[in-house]
Formats: structure tokens, sequence, C-alpha cells
RNA sequence: GGGCGGUUAGCUCAGUUGGUAGAGCGCCACGUUUACACCGUGGAUGUCGGCAGUUCGAGCCUGUCACCGCCCACCA
């Protein structure tokens, strides 16, 4: 016998390794030769991190689809795997070290302090692989990848290798966004703008050949900055060619303050005469802007900084390259080289306004970049890197989108995959880190780059290049993270290499992530798929959103609203945590969380147990040879009905990924017409003595609920799994598995004369105990019920549901009668006016308002209808079948009305 | 500065070709029943953000405004 309350606790995990004892995750199994292939990659996790509400999301969404189609026969591979994270796991074992007070990476040296990560990564790398699985996803685990896998990594460097050969990977000395604090270049898309409150500095520069005074504008030109710090490196200032304030300056130099360079005015149209002072300082070497400028004039590019962002000016030839060394400046460069930026900023403010160079300033907000890891300011900083030609692999990516090639699901976000694909820009690789893909380039001494697969095949290069051997190092540099990622729906399914998987699994079906990883990995992932396989990594692409606390706001440690899924695991259970986010998951939206969302989950969950516990309790086994269609019970019939119209909606949401509406429907049928309606209407045959009945019902609400379980399968597996083989009355376990088990399909068994009969049925019953409760009858009570003005079908109905009638209404006896009898409760069903005789019991000044307030609401009806059918353009250009439907339903409306104007006056008349 | 999304019952949200406004939770009342109080039965609640337009008819289509949120963008 199943227990009498769900507890998930108490089987979630021993389901669990019954589907990994039976193999069942596994792709390509035996029985399913030439099945139709379904493969969807993972979005691999951090190796090190553990499981968090998107995680919960993401693979509860791709969970669904996994068992849906593996129910529906197609040869699934749920592809899984975990990303080595290079910044964040880096970072992770770095905080580590500090922790424990150990030697930091540098003192550590590069070899040990990998060894040590991936001693770490031994530790801690299935911790989410376990805590996926409690949460029920059947990936198939023996297939595993991680992206520093060999065989990955192989992948990575052939793409590196292959890319740099076609001129699509090449190294360049530019502005990049530089971290100061974790001392590595990154990306565009690594970098977040954040606008801040800051000042605008309005700077004088004297013009040469002027002795500079305040007092005369003439000597000087004023600039703008929010960076005062970065003027050391300034090489000209730029004034726009039509702006007639400067138009006598340009050509002149000025004499740059505290440095005493000599820089030119330059016009440009970069400058905006509307900004600022309308005069630009132009910092070539620490300012993305500016290094086009000083590219189209000719100006140097000095470096000031060092790579933690304080002052470099000595020794650095850059900076004291044409600059006269007087005493100042070289006291100058004692007093300030090595101060960080913002100390320097406060120094060469003072000194400035001490000269009275300092013409005002201003409050200014602005958006500041700053590094989406470490939080730092981010420093555009002169250095080496390799790039990809992310604009010439962008246009077959586009290109496919365009023509559906791929789907993006919801549509919408095709636009922003556009938007970004058609103005992307070169994609910044190298990372000054050590965990990572190290760089597959080789150095001579002379600085010749060899790019190779590996050291040997660089050593080859080398010496034909050389016409000896030569040593080489190695680039220290790694890759992006993205980069390994990129590549991940082929590269895990044995790329380079011509695997069978490959080509059987590879395009995937569909890919399920966050909208906030469409640039990252989406987009790079199409980029590499159409150039290395030329075909799209996936045919749809599955945009869910983000969850968020039952507030809206986003969840996050230092805010302290982050909801762990584990513990909603724990409490109710991984499939009512699962159902929720399904249930919640409308396209377009975010979601919000909250736990009394997941208890009534759970609620329904216990719902479903104790459906199965009536079923077992009352012999309802399923029968092999029972053929739903042969049933004659009408009850039996029509649940059979609903039953398929419950399959098509699940599965039609499901093919569309409308997970919620798929969840909405298998919860609407299970609760509200199994539970609250079928089950209380076969009470009365289970327990009669018709044994062919009996038998008949038993094996329907058997079949019933095993298809239920089938379809909930997908979004409730563990619970589904444990009922499906514990219904059993004696406990025999079933040996076949639910989550193997073929998915519903239809078959016909709608019938429209038992539609309508239990849909009579149910109105009627709802109507007395609507009626009952309004008129206060007590509960407890059983009352007559007389129908008056029965046609022979409502005859005949009530005569087959007259058990059924009397229980769930609480009827005493039926009768049948011309007219109600005086001074009783009426309603009015279709042809038929319902009586409760109950003349003293009853207040009937009380119930002939409720007849009035009926008549009304009726009343009201017929009036909008009237409205719209006097309307003759309505009736003239609306629809034929639109005008008839309205006329059908004024004249039930006055039908109704009449019957129940009758009433009124039969109780009247009773008064 | 561009772009996207949102604004529907107290709360969280559905609403897929325009044709009688829905669900869950919460709330109120009552608790008879061969599963279930993690339950049952009944009930209340909406000028579908504002305005204008298209249409016989608009929560849905168009325009516009307001507010909220997100993304992209190098602007001193």
């Amino acid at each position: 016998m199943l227990d009498k309350t769900y507890q998930p606790q108490n089987f979630e995990g021993q389901i669990y390794r019954s589907w990994e004892d039976a193999r069942a995750f596994a792709a390509e199994r035996g029985d399913r030769e030439g099945a139709r292939p379904f493969a969807i990659v993972i979005p691999p996790p951090n190796v090190t991190g553990s499981l968090h509400m998107g995680h919960a999301l993401n693979n509860t969404l791709q969970d669904v689809l996994v068992r849906f189609e593996r129910m529906r026969g197609r040869d699934v591979l749920w592809q899984p795997g975990t990303d080595h994270a290079g910044i964040a796991t880096q970072m992770v074992v770095e905080r580590q070290l500090m922790e424990r007070q150990e030697p930091n990476r540098r003192a550590m040296g590069r070899d040990k302090f990998i060894k040590r990560i991936w001693q770490w990564k031994e530790e801690s790398g299935n911790t989410i692989v376990g805590q996926l699985k409690r949460l029920g996803c059947s990936c198939d685990w023996s297939r595993l990848r991680f992206t520093m896998d060999e065989g990955l990594s192989r992948a990575v460097r052939k793409v590196f290798v292959d890319l740099y050969r076609a001129g699509l990977i090449y190294k360049d000395k530019r502005l990049v966004n530089w971290d100061p604090e974790l001392l590595t270049a990154i990306s565009d898309l690594e970098v977040e703008q954040k606008e801040t409150k800051g000042h605008l500095w309005h700077l004088r520069y004297p013009i040469e050949g002027k002795t500079f005074n305040p007092e005369d504008p003439s000597t000087y030109i004023v600039v703008a900055t929010t960076r005062p710090e970065t003027m050391l490196g300034d090489t000209g200032v730029a004034v726009h060619p039509d702006d007639e304030r400067y138009k006598h300056l340009v050509g002149k130099n000025v004499i740059l303050p505290i440095v005493g360079r000599r820089i030119p005015i330059v016009a440009d149209e970069y400058s905006d005469p509307e900004k600022g002072s309308g005069a630009v300082k132009i910092t070539p070497a620490h300012d993305f802007n500016d290094f086009e400028v000083g590219k189209r004039h000719g100006l140097p590019m000095i470096n000031v900084l060092s790579q933690d962002a304080r002052l470099l000016l000595h020794p650095n030839p850059d900076f004291t390259q044409g600059v006269e060394l007087t005493p100042q400046l070289h006291a100058t460069i004692l007093e300030m080289n090595g101060v960080f930026r913002f100390a320097a900023r406060k120094i060469i403010v003072e000194r400035l306004e001490h000269e009275g160079l300092l013409e005002k300033i201003e409050p200014h907000v602005h958006a500041i970049p700053h590094g989406d890891r470490s939080g730092a300011v981010i420093e555009p900083f002169l250095t080496d890197q390799w790039y990809v030609d992310a604009a010439t692999l962008a246009k077959p990516a586009i290109d496919a989108v365009k023509r559906g090639r791929t789907t993006f699901v919801p549509k919408t976000w095709e636009n922003t995959y556009f938007h970004w694909m058609e103005n992307i820009q070169s994609w910044c690789i190298s990372r000054q880190l050590w965990w990572g893909h190290q760089i597959p380039a080789w150095y001579g001494p002379d600085g010749q780059v060899f790019v190779a697969e590996d050291e040997a095949a660089a050593n080859a290069a080398a010496k034909e290049h050389y016409g000896k051997d030569e040593k080489l190092k190695r680039d220290e540099d790694v890759l992006d993270t993205w980069f390994s990622s990129a590549l991940w729906p082929f590269s895990t399914l044995g790329w380079p290499d011509q695997t069978p998987e490959l080509a059987r699994y590879y395009p995937t079906d569909v890919l399920v992530t966050g909208f906030d990883i469409i640039f990252f990995w989406v987009a790079r992932m199409m980029m590499m798929g159409m150039h290395f396989m030329e075909e799209v990594p996936f045919r749809d692409v599955y945009i869910h959103a983000l969850v968020r606390d039952e507030k809206g706001q986003k969840m996050s440690k230092s805010k302290g609203n982050v909801i762990d899924p584990l513990e909603l695991i724990d409490t109710y259970g991984a499939d009512a945590l699962r159902f929720t986010l399904a249930a919640m998951a409308a396209q377009g939206r975010d979601i919000k969380l909250s736990g009394a969302r997941v208890e009534g989950y759970r609620n329904f969950a216990t719902k479903l147990w104790n459906a199965a516990r009536f079923a077992q309790m009352n012999d309802c086994v399923p029968r092999a040879d029972f053929d739903p269609a042969s049933a004659h019970i009408t009850v039996n019939r029509w649940i059979a009905g609903e039953a398929e119209r419950t399959t098509a909606a699940v599965t039609e949401a499901l093919e569309a990924f409308r997970f919620n509406e798929a969840a909405g429907a298998i919860y609407h049928f299970l609760w509200h017409i199994y539970c609250d309606w079928y089950l209380e209407l076969i009470k009365p045959v289970l327990m009669g003595d018709d044994e062919t009945a009996r038998a008949e019902t038993r094996a329907m609400a058997a079949f019933v609920l095993d298809r239920a379980l089938q379809l909930l399968h997908p979004f409730m597996p563990f619970v589904t799994e444990e009922l499906w083989a514990k219904r059993a009355p004696d406990d025999e376990k079933r040996d076949s598995l639910l989550m193997l088990s073929a998915w519903p399909t239809h078959s016909d068994l709608q019938n429209a004369q038992a539609d309508a009969e239990i849909d009579w049925l149910i109105r009627l019953v709802t109507e007395v105990r609507s009626v009952r409760a309004e008129m206060n009858v007590p509960a407890a009570a059983k009352v007559p019920l007389v129908v008056a003005g029965a046609n022979d079908t409502t005859k005949t109905r009530v005569a087959a549901h007259d058990e059924t009638i009397k229980r769930l209404a609480r009827i005493e006896t039926i009768d049948f009668a011309d007219a109600p009898p005086t001074g009783s409760v009426q309603m009015v069903l279709d042809e038929a006016t319902l009586a409760l005789p109950l003349q003293g019991v009853i207040d009937i000044g009380a119930e002939s308002e409720r007849l009035k307030r009926e008549i009304d609401k009726v009343g009201s009806e017929i009036a909008q209808i009237d409205a719209k059918l006097a309307n003759e353009k309505f009736v003239s250009r609306a629809p034929e079948h639109v005008v008839e439907e309205q006329r059908e339903r004024k004249t039930q409306a006055q039908a109704v009305a009449a019957k129940l104007e009758q009433a009124l006056k039969r109780l009247e008349a009773a008064l």
C-alpha cells in the first residue's frame, strides 16, 4: 500500500538510481535503432559551481523536452558537461589561497598553481552533477565532458590554428579593455557600463608662444575631461573644424601643463562643440576615441599607466620621449611615479589649481566601464592581444538565422541577435590568466610567431623558417573561456574526429538557454558551427527568462534574496520545484518565484498521490487487454475523451515550447477533472454491485491515471515513476519504467453524447450545491429534489445518474412533476426546472430575492445581445455564424428568463 | 542616443489567427462524503495603464502619451 502522505524524500533518490541502473538515459539504446535522433547539449555550468535557480530552470526545461521526446520514441542524447570557466575558477582558487594564508599564485608559480586548480576541480567538480541529478536531469552521464578534457582541448587548438591560417585570428597591438585588478584583457562583453556621478574638470592648456595669464583667455585653451590624470599622456587637443571659436588655433601648439610637452591643436569632427568646452584633450593610449583621433592625425601614443593602474612615468621611454627633462619635471616624476590612478587624479588637479590652470569643476554623470568579474574600473590599455575576426564569421551565422535554418523562440530575440551580429567588433580572445587553454603560439628569438597544434609542429615550422633548430617560447596567455564554449555542440560529439555521434546528433535539435548569454555563447556557437561544420549547431534556440525573487528583484548574494533550489527540493521535493518552474515559464517573461507557489505544486503532487491511493484501494489496476474505446458507461466514455483532449493539449504545447500551457493542461485535468469529478462520479459504480460496470470502471480509472502519469512525467518525473511502479494493490512492482513508456497518442475516444450528458450532470450538481449554500441549507441535510418539466432526455439522464446526483448533491429522493411544488427553491437547468421543496425550512423572502437577482443577470445578458442584434451593421457585416450564435444565446437566455419568471410567480403565490 | 519587453482580480501571472474576461495563491462562509485538511463545497473581487484610431465588434490590431524593467552604444 502507498503511504498515507506524499513524501518525496522517501523515494526520489531511489527512483533516480533505478533509472541509472536501467541505463535509461543513454543515447542510442539498443531498442531505439532506426529512431529519429533528438539532441540537446547542456549549457555547461561552471565545473566548480553549485546549482542556483537559473540552472534549475534551465535544466528543468531541457529535461521536460528530453523526457517528452524520449517517450515519443526519439533517440535522445542530452549531452552533459561542465565548463572550466577561466576567470571565475581562477579567482575562487586564488581567494582560497588567500584565506588559507598560502603563497599567492605568483609566488607559487604557474605549474603548481594550475595543478592546484585541477585538484580543486577534482574535489568539487562533481557537486553540480550531483545536484542536477537531484533535480532529476536525465542526461547521458556516461558522456560527461569538460571543456579542458584532452579531446575538447584538441578541438580548441585545431580551431585556433585553422582560423589563424585563414586569417580570421590575428595578433594586434591596440587598446583593449584592461582589468587592472585581474591584470588581464577582457572582451567588450565582459565590460559593464555603470552610470556614475563624477566631475567634469575644465583645464587650461597654455598656448605656445603666449605668456599664460589666467585673466586672459587668449593665452590658453580650455579642455574638459572626466579623467584629469590621463593628461600626462595627452598628445593633442582636438576642436571641431567648423567651430568658429577655435578655428584660429588649429595648427598651433599648446604646452601640456606639468609635463611641458608641446602638443598640436588639430581639427577633427570627433570634437563636439556642444560638449564640455568644445575642445577635447587627446590621449590616444588611454581612450578608445582618442586612439582613433590620434591615428588620424599621427599623434604619438604615450602610455602613462602600469598594468595595475599606477602612474608609470619612469622608467618609461614613451613618456620621457620628446619631453625636456627639466628639474621641475624630474621632481614631478619622483613625486607621482607609482601613484594609483585615482590618487594621481587628486594630485594633478591640485597642482593645476595651484597654477591657475583649473578653470572650473562641474558635476557630471557618465557611464564608467567596470569589469563584470572584478568590479574594477576598466582601463583602456595599449597591449598586444589575439583577436578573432568576428565580423567575417558573423556573416554566415546571420544568414543562417535569416534563412530560418535556426529559429529563436520567442522569435523576438532574433532582432537582438541580428542587431548585435551586424555591429559585431573583433573579439579579443587572449587572457593574461593561467587557468584555461594556453594559446598554441610559439615565438622565436626574433619574435617570429609560429602557430601550431603542438610544440613539435611549431618546432618543425621554426626549423624550416630559420634553417636550424631554435628554442621557442610559448605564448603565456590563455583563451577566453567562451572560445571553447563556442565549440561545445561539436567538440562534445568528438570533433575534429568524424565520430558516429557527430554524424548522428549534429546539428542538435534545440538549445535551451537564458537571454543573458545570447551574445557570449549562442552567437559564437552559431559562428563556429557555421564555419567548422558548415551547418547550424541547433535548429531551435529556446530563450528563457531570468528567475527573480518574488518581488521581481534579481537574485544576488549581496542582496541576500537568493532562493536555493536545493533547499526547496529538500522541503517540497524536486517535482514541486520543477513543476513550478515549468508552469511559470511563459515565453518572454521573467519568473518571479515564491515559496508559496512551490508549496502549491507540492500539494498538487499530494493530490495525485492520493488519487493513486484511491485507485489502489479500489482495485483500479491497469489491464493490458483493456480497450478504452470499448467502454459503455457514459462517465467512462467521457473521461476517456477528456484524457484524449488533454493529451493533445499537452503534446501541442510542448511541441511549441509552451511549457506553462502544457503544465497548466495536465494540472487542470488531473485535479479538476479527474479528481474533482471523475473519481467522485465513479464512487457509486465502484460501490455498486454491477460487476461488469465495476470492472470497466476500474480499468478506465487505471487507464486514465496511467495516461495522466505519462503526461505529467516530463514535469514531475519522480512521483509519477513511483506511482507507476507501485500502483498494483499487492505492491507488486511494474517492471517497465514509466520514463521509457510510449507517449500517449491520439485515438478516437471522443464521444459528444457522453460529453453533453456529463456536462449536464456537472451543471446540475453544481447548481444544486450553489443554491443550497446560498439558501443556508445545512451541508449535512439531505433534501428531496423535484424535477419539473423534464423532457425524455433529462428523464433518462436523471434515472441513469440517480445515485450520483443523490450522493454529490446531498439529495434524499428524486421525483418528476409537471410543476415545482409551492414554496420551493427553484433552479433552471436547460428545459427543466429543478426544485428543492423546502417550504417552511427556507426563507421565502430570501429565495425571492435570489430569483430576482438571477432574473436581473439574465436580463442584462439579453439586453447586451439585443444591443448587438439591433445594430444593423453587426447583422450585415459580422460572419453569419457569429450572428447566429448571438441569436442562439438570446433564445436560450430568454427561455431561462421565462422559467425564472414563472418560478418567481409560483413563489410569490405561495406567500 | 537606439532597441526590446511590461502595465489584466488583493498578490503572482495566463489569455496563439479580434467574437460572452481566466488560473494559482490569498480572502470570506460552510464542512456532509470509500483517496486527499498538503482537503472538500460554495462565494466575493476587474472602466484589461491613459487617450485617440481601425472595425459590426478591441485585453488582443494601429498611433500616441505615461510609468516600470532590461539590452545595446566610445562620447570629453
